[in-house]
DNA sequence: CGAATATCAGATACACTGACATAG
DNA sequence: CCTATGTCAGTGTATCTGATATTC
């Protein structure tokens, strides 16, 4: 019969961010945020500060299409919004208090799902896992994880 | 105190995610398609003769959700349903001729994103992120026994 | 003026819940 | 009757394009 081809990498890795997604949008449904929207906190945990365009260049989005999950997080609290001083066309993006409350209530169940995605993976494939996640992600076009907010002036 | 951990593999997964659909959905525009809907497709392409629901359990998604995405490619003209005789209830959806050239058409585009992605992988790194990713998404994915691929019972 | 930021308006896609008809 | 399948209606999220105002 077809003698198909295994499913392309590409495939996979849609397979298992829809997994993922399910698992966390049911995981946080009591908290009223979506998994992308969760995913939007935990960058701005590790970077606050950003602004919306940055965020959007960070998630392959147009500004719009940020603009408007911000606009979601902060009318629910999450985030505060703050015009740059230095440059008043910015919005500065910061976690409240409620988004880090929600993330730290959040953090321990996430991590038990990831373990689960992990199981049986040993120290060393969970690292090169990480790796080749890494690298593909930058050989696709690099919005940059962690730009450094881009090297002043 | 900023305790910058690295980000979580599930960030990592959706990260590459977020890439390879832009990039895909670039790609396929001209042909009206979304990423998510040339992925059903090739999905039909390895099983044809799937229902909408076992596409949905495939995908981690309603019957109601994916009912709307094959709505979309019916009307496209991409796939075709037809009843199935041995249970009347159940829609068989098979490519369409139409639908076949769609994907031979964007295949060596989508070979080379791939590819692309892969910039710099060695042959045993491409099979062992495949494994992977395969293994991280059974790890996620299990109580749902593959629909239609079946053998045994 | 040109580039970047942000926002508004409109369109489509995606996904959910709830409800319902039909088939097995 | 109950379950599975498929669909319809309504809602909210996500994304896009296009246009506009503002700032640098």
């Amino acid at each position: 019969m077809t003698d198909i081809a295994p499913p392309s990498l590409l495939y996979s890795v849609k397979q298992v961010e829809l997994a993922t997604r399910a698992r966390l949008d049911e995981l946080l449904k009591p908290a009223g945020v979506t998994a992308l929207q969760y995913t939007a906190l935990t960058v701005l945990e590790r970077r606050d500060g950003m602004s919306s365009a940055e965020l959007a260049r960070n998630s392959f989005v147009r500004p719009q299409s940020m603009s408007d999950l911000v606009g979601a997080l902060e009318r629910r609290g999450l985030i505060a919004r703050s015009p740059d001083p230095a440059s008043r066309r910015r919005h500065v993006i910061s976690l409240t208090e409620e988004g880090r409350t929600l993330l730290a209530h959040y953090d321990p169940a996430v991590r038990d799902l990831e373990d689960e995605m992990l199981t049986g993976f040993t120290a060393r494939e969970r690292t090169a896992f990480r790796a080749y996640l890494n690298r593909a992600r930058e050989a696709l076009g690099q919005p940059r994880d962690l730009p450094a907010s881009s090297a002043s002036s």
